[in-house]
DNA sequence: CCAGTTTTGGAATAACCGTTCCACAAACAT
DNA sequence: ATGTTTGTGGAACGGTTATTCCAAAACTGG
């Protein structure tokens, strides 16, 4: 063996997300990412090989320790999880303070900027956007058991379409993504 | 007087726009603005200011050329106007290459970059959102007359948001983004 | 305790960023 | 034709970018 790692990984990667969310990845200078981190260029570059590699990390760490926690209770059968959903997600939005209000979602805002030419970030945010859609199909078909197919699939879309414009739009017009989180709501609940 | 500008502003805006459309505006160099317009970073500073003046024009440029002759056909209480626009959105969309598959919104693709972190850019966007709710809106009503009020707000929303969400993910993933503009002409045209 | 291995601190790199400046070219007013 | 004003070409600016390199530090297996 040699030298033992000072830092904890997972650690340094949940600080260096908050960059990469805050101002995207072009915008995140490694100056920036060493201050957020506590670690220098030389830690970064052993540990990650580029900003690059620090970034998709990032986006794992955002995956599993953000995304998914959220979408888990989806997973089940609950008749009441869609709602909650949408409600945790509204509230989020909602609070002046809160991380996700301040900056909306790390993969959407990732899809419109330089960052989304590349072939393996578009994989993941369409990856991402594929897994949104099946939780909130299985929140819907769980609270609205009564819908055929057809009308599931379009719920379900709706819904999926409702939270990516909120997300896209939350960094510069939160009244419209919240109310875009209403309208969804009002969707769902509607008899 | 004195020497007369040997270029045209409006055609050199108008390549710059297509560079801060694809590339967004913290990724779209100088150079690259030199190079697309074909003036003289000189000429650029002299007529613009800064970079930020030439966006400035590029948005400007963008929504009077771009999206208002697109939206121009709704304010008029025409029936099939919202289902053409749908479908123009669509295909424009689905062509592989338009410069709106390849690059979506350059509004909403600024909404989730460092560039929306100025008041000024939010402020656009903001009200550009509301434009696009406005004629969205116009045109649900001319289509649909038997909907009461609060049927239309809740369509038009969704139908807003459905579009916003193709837009944001138009880079990425022109199947979701499709899809959702499919959602939205079946929401406009249920009984 | 020493040899081997890995991490860390810090300087150095070259390329690029947006912006400024100045001399020269070109047009209009007189 | 001359003086004045404005646009252009091109070099130069300081600052920042991501990345690399090397020597010193710290740990482990023998």
């Amino acid at each position: 063996m040699g030298r033992t790692q000072t830092f904890d990984t997972a650690e340094a990667v949940r600080s260096a997300r908050a960059v990469f969310w805050k101002h995207g990845y072009e915008a995140a200078s490694v100056p920036a990412l060493e201050a957020a981190t506590g670690l220098r260029r030389s830690s970064i570059y052993h540990a990650f090989g580029s900003k690059r590699g620090l970034f998709d990390a990032a986006v794992d760490s955002y995956l599993d320790e953000i995304v998914r926690p959220r979408l888990a209770p989806l997973a089940e059968p609950a008749p009441g999880a869609i709602l909650d959903y949408l409600r945790g997600l509204r509230e989020a939005l909602e609070r002046a303070g809160s991380f996700i209000a301040a900056n909306g979602c790390l993969l959407i805002n990732a899809a419109g900027a330089a960052i989304a030419d590349d072939e393996a970030v578009r994989e993941t945010i369409t990856a991402y956007r594929a897994e949104l859609g099946r939780a909130i199909g299985n929140g819907i078909r769980a609270h609205r058991p009564d819908l055929d197919d057809a009308e599931t699939d379009r719920l379900t879309a709706t819904c999926t379409a409702l939270v990516v414009a909120a997300y896209a739009l939350a960094r510069v017009d939160t009244v419209s993504a919240v109310h875009s989180l209403d309208t969804a709501l009002d969707l769902v609940r509607r008899p």
